[in-house]
DNA sequence: GCATTAACCACAG
DNA sequence: CTGTGGTTAATGC
């Protein structure tokens, strides 16, 4: 929006209720993946052409808060792109206990991973607010990953810094006590999906437990602790954090 | 031994 | 769904 900076007030006011037009037009009808201001990073890389395949094998839906995208053990056709709104990954391990893995942000991919190996999602998502999806098939996603290599090379970067994310949960939730766990996930709430002190608290106490992997009465005790000490303020579903510095020295120090 | 950590259980808002 | 209290098992000093 550089362009706009010195233009007068009412053509920034039509350029952006038309935009909107435009956007909501592209709703009704076929996905047009050109104007979509909500494009991937890698997505941004494709040209008209690519674009306008895209759309075509590309759905838009929008879904509720705990609908799921997708479930483990069902077959996967889709690749699916979280347009807006927030999602939880989640896996069912061998007691049929449920674990959230991680929460992935808007413009990010759910379910790349199942696009080479197997057919049958290894794992769930769903949506944790109200959110926008696109869901992308497999062969045509995978058919511009052919084509284009600078596609390809934004997905391979997103990638692998997915992985690198999971390596260092794994290891923290490897040497770390609940405490510390509990302190690194409300951070990387504050942090990465928030970017903001304060935030509401979209999990229940026992979703927040199978992400830091307790149960939800280790974890309610370790938040009133918390509490307690005035390191982070709650009232309802909202979380502050007051002492950011405390609770780093916590997360870091396990 | 004793302290700490955290799971499990039960009960009540 | 959430918070609290009691109990218990494992682990560390």
């Amino acid at each position: 929006m550089v362009f706009f900076r010195y233009a007068p007030l009412e053509i920034i006011c039509w350029s952006i209720i038309t935009c909107r037009k435009i956007y909501l037009m592209d709703l009704r009808s076929e996905s047009s993946c050109a104007r979509c201001p909500f494009k991937s990073k890698a997505a941004a890389v494709l040209s008209e052409e690519e674009l306008y395949m895209l759309g075509k094998a590309c759905v838009e839906v929008s879904v509720n808060r705990g609908d799921a995208f997708f479930r483990q053990g069902t077959p996967s056709g889709h690749v699916v792109y979280l347009k807006e709104g927030l999602a939880r990954i989640h896996k069912k391990g061998p007691r049929n206990r449920d674990q959230i893995l991680k929460i992935a942000c808007s413009g990010t991919y759910l379910g790349i991973q199942t696009i080479l190996g197997d057919v049958v999602n290894q794992y769930s998502a769903s949506a944790l607010t109200r959110a926008v999806a696109c869901y992308i098939r497999v062969r045509e996603f995978r058919w511009l990953i052919q084509k284009n290599g600078d596609f390809a090379n934004e997905l391979i970067d997103y990638i692998c810094r997915e992985e690198l994310s999971h390596f260092n949960r794994l290891v923290s939730h490897w040497q770390k006590q609940l405490t510390g766990r509990l302190a690194e996930t409300l951070l990387y709430f504050a942090e990465e999906i928030f970017r903001a002190r304060e935030y509401p608290m979209l999990l229940t106490r026992q979703e927040l437990a199978s992400m830091v992997g307790g149960t939800r009465e280790s974890v309610s005790r370790a938040m009133k602790e918390f509490v307690d000490s005035g390191i982070i303020g709650m009232n309802k579903k909202e979380i502050r954090i007051l002492k950011p510095e405390l609770i780093k020295k916590l997360a870091n120090s396990g």
